[in-house]
This record gives C-alpha cells, sequence and structure tokens, in this order.
DNA sequence: AATATTATTTAGATTAACCTAAAAATAAAC
DNA sequence: GTTTATTTTTAGGTTAATCTAAATAATATT
C-alpha cells in the first residue's frame, strides 16, 4: 500500500491542513517531519502522481479523499497503540508517542480490529484525542483552551493540544491530568499569565504558552 | 543499531546454523529469506564488515558472539509478540508469524520489557519455542520428535517444528494442540505412515512428514 | 516599480536494498 | 584429471528516501 514514510506525510499533511483544509506550505511540512524542503518537495509529487495530495507548485498541498482515508487508517492505528501503552503495558503518557510512531505502520487490519476489541473500542487516546473508527470517523477535536475562559469559570481537562514529552511531564508536575479540573482565577495582561486552582487547590500561576495547550470542557 | 533487513539475515543465519554453528550457504540463506543469491552475498559482506558474522567466501556464514546476540534479541521480540497476539488478541496460532515478522524489528527496549512483564514473563511462545531472555539466554529446544517414538510409547506434545500456518490449521484440524497426549500404536515401514491416538482418542494414521514436524516429550 | 529577501523547486549525489547478467570459483561427472 | 555443471561473487543498474547547492518563483522592502 503505502510507505512508512508515505504515510507520515500524508498524517503530517492531514494534520497541519486541520478542519479548514487549509494548503500547507512546504516549509512547514519539512519542519514537522524534520527534514529538507528538497526532500518534503520530491515526497509531495510523489504523493500527488498517485492522487493522495492536491498539489499546486509554489502553493502548498492537501490531502486528498484518498489521502485523507489513508491518513485517518494511521491516526487511528497510532492512538489505538498509545491506549496499549498506558493501559495495558503502563507506560506514562509522555512516553508512548515515540513508541505508537512505529507501531502505526504496521499495517494488518486484523490486528488493528483484534487490539480495538481488547482495549474495549476506546473512543479517545490517553491525551484526549478522539480515535476515528474503522471508517475515519470520529468525534470532533475540542476548540477551548484554558486561556479562552473567563475569570472565574471552572472547566475540565479533556486533551492537550500539545503531546510532546517535555509539555506533558510539566502537566504531571502540576498534578494536571484528563479530568482533572481547573478554575480561572485571574489574568495578568502585563505577562500574559493566568492565575489557576487546580482541582479546588492553592492558587498557581501558568504562563499563556501553558495555557494556550491545555483544552478544557466548560463547566 | 539495525536495519531490519540486517536483521532478518542475522536471525535467518542463527536458525540456519543451529546447534552446531554450521556455516550457511548464500543460496540457502537467498532461498530462505526469498532473495536473490546477489542480493544475499552483498548483505553477508555487509554484515562481516560489522563484525557480526564469520564470512569465508564461498565456504559459508556464522553469526559471531555480536551477531548471535543480535538475532536473540529479535527472536525474543518475536516470540513474545506471538505470546500476546494468541493470548491477548485472541489470534489462532496460525495466524500469528507474518505479524510478528513486523512487530519484532520495533527495538525500543522499555516496550519489551514492559510486554514481557505484562505477559507475565512467558517462557515459550506459541508454538512450544523457547523466549531468549533479557540476556539472551532460553531453554534449549526439544530434540524428540514423534517418529523417534517407539512402538507403544505415549508422549506429550511441548512444540511444532514447522510453524507455518498450513501445518499448524492441519494440526487443528486433527485436533493436536501444544501438552496434547499422543500414543504411538504402530509404524507402517512399507509407506512410512505411523498410527496414533490423539488424547485417547480413536487410531488415525498420520505421514511421516508430520510425525517428524512434531516435537514429543515422552512420559 | 525595481530590488532584495525568502520560499520553493530542480539538479545532481548518496545509501540501503534490491535486481539481472557476466565472471570466477567450487563441486560433480565422466 | 579434464570437462561440465553448479554455486557464488562481481559488475552495473534501479528505486525510495534522503542530502546540498544552484536555479527559479513568490513575497517584501524601499
Amino acid at each position: 500500500m503505502f510507505t512508512p514514510t508515505e504515510e507520515n506525510y500524508l498524517k503530517a499533511i492531514y494534520k497541519l491542513s486541520g478542519n479548514e483544509k487549509e494548503f500547507v506550505s512546504t516549509s512547514k511540512l519539512a519542519e514537522t517531519l524534520d527534514t529538507s524542503a528538497a526532500s518534503a518537495t520530491d515526497m509531495i509529487q510523489r504523493l500527488s502522481k498517485k492522487g493522495l495530495v492536491h498539489y499546486h507548485k509554489y502553493q502548498g498541498v492537501n490531502t486528498s479523499p484518498s489521502g485523507e482515508k489513508a491518513a485517518l487508517q494511521v491516526i487511528r492505528r497510532h492512538r489505538l497503540w498509545e491506549v496499549f501503552l498506558v493501559q495495558k503495558l503502563k507506560f506514562n503518557w509522555n512516553e508512548v508517542h515515540a513508541i505508537a510512531e512505529e507501531l502505526e505502520h504496521i499495517k494488518s487490519p486484523q490486528l488493528i480490529a483484534q487490539l480495538d476489541k481488547f482495549l474495549a473500542h476506546p473512543k479517545y487516546d490517553p491525551h484526549g484525542d478522539p480515535i476515528p473508527d474503522a471508517e475515519g470517523k470520529m468525534a470532533p477535536r475540542p476548540t477551548t483552551t484554558l486561556n479562552m475562559l473567563a475569570t472565574g469559570d471552572l472547566g475540565k481537562v479533556i486533551s492537550t493540544k500539545d503531546s510532546s514529552s517535555d509539555f506533558l511531564l510539566f502537566l504531571d508536575k502540576l498534578n494536571i491530568s484528563l479530568g482533572a479540573e481547573i478554575e480561572l482565577l485571574d489574568y495578568f495582561a502585563y505577562d500574559g499569565t493566568y492565575s489557576v486552582r487546580i482541582n479546588h487547590g492553592p492558587a498557581i500561576t501558568l504562563s499563556g504558552k501553558v495555557a494556550g495547550n491545555i483544552f478544557i470542557e466548560k463547566l
């Protein structure tokens, strides 16, 4: 079907282009995949020839319907493996991404079907990201981040926007996990920081960057 | 460390050279790995330069100590994944080999350590083959096959010599699984077949080929 | 609007893993 | 013990995925 590299490009293009199906620039894609712009151009052209992406020279790329379908399969596999690693193998949520990056390229449909069954058909991965079903359908990603709340609002952490190991370890240190309740006490325009209470604990300060990477369901 | 292809070659060389550490011919290796003799020579020379095999032009190859260690790690990963697939994901023993061939190349030592723990440190895979521990040590492979028993002997099935899907499905049909008790009733020199009783059931006939691929512990 | 800067693509090379065909070495046959 | 057949190696080429450097297009600046 597809090589692991092709799958990685499709996934990255799909994710970067977002809900609005915006066109993704070669440089953005190359940076995401930690490769050169020349390599990205090369692969984009290969994917374009296979009809997996829409490509306009110098303008950017987009997944085509078939490319999106392929990307969603990779994302499904990735997220199911992450659930397995955390729930069954007892990994911490910051350790699973790199391993799932490898596991996601094993394409046996039976394997994924049985894994999904074994995990009791999970709907979200350990970072709160929705898992596409076998047809590629999944729950919408949340849109509200902690920094969008008004002073005095109470919210529940439902997913992380950044799932880098560093960020997740930092959240661990702050005792912020999925399901945690966060009350926004105050906003300081001067340095863009937030004063919050986590699980009804003492007031602490969060940077704007951190607050912008925590998806919240308003309560 | 090693590419998946390098690992496949090391594993094949290790297995083909057996307990006696015999030298393996290029053609045998190429046939096993379903590739050309030229490709095999190519890879043998690469592995030799890296000190992973002992190689004498036109004579054959052998794993060196470092090559053997690498091969045992791959075999360990392969067999652990097979246990997972059968015990946890409920695959039949004939379906797991191909999938484990892919999973075995994921090298995260943490992943394997946690998987091993999750599976409660299994000593044997679903075909009865011993699983090397983290240091590469494992139980010896059995030596007695069903066709070595004497008339009237009773034995227990402890592993399969051939683990091809076809053979395993055939054993399923005969109701022969690991742990089954087999009594050798008679041997017919004329066509090399055996009359046996499986789990104290009715007498049936097995070919010499089948009898030679079933490892037995004499009871 | 012309020029400078940045982004993108093309050109040309490299590496791993393969292939076929030809050459060389070993083993088998007469 | 030559000759023939087989096995193995070498030579040369291909594809996927990468790279750097050069060329071209798009964007920003003055």
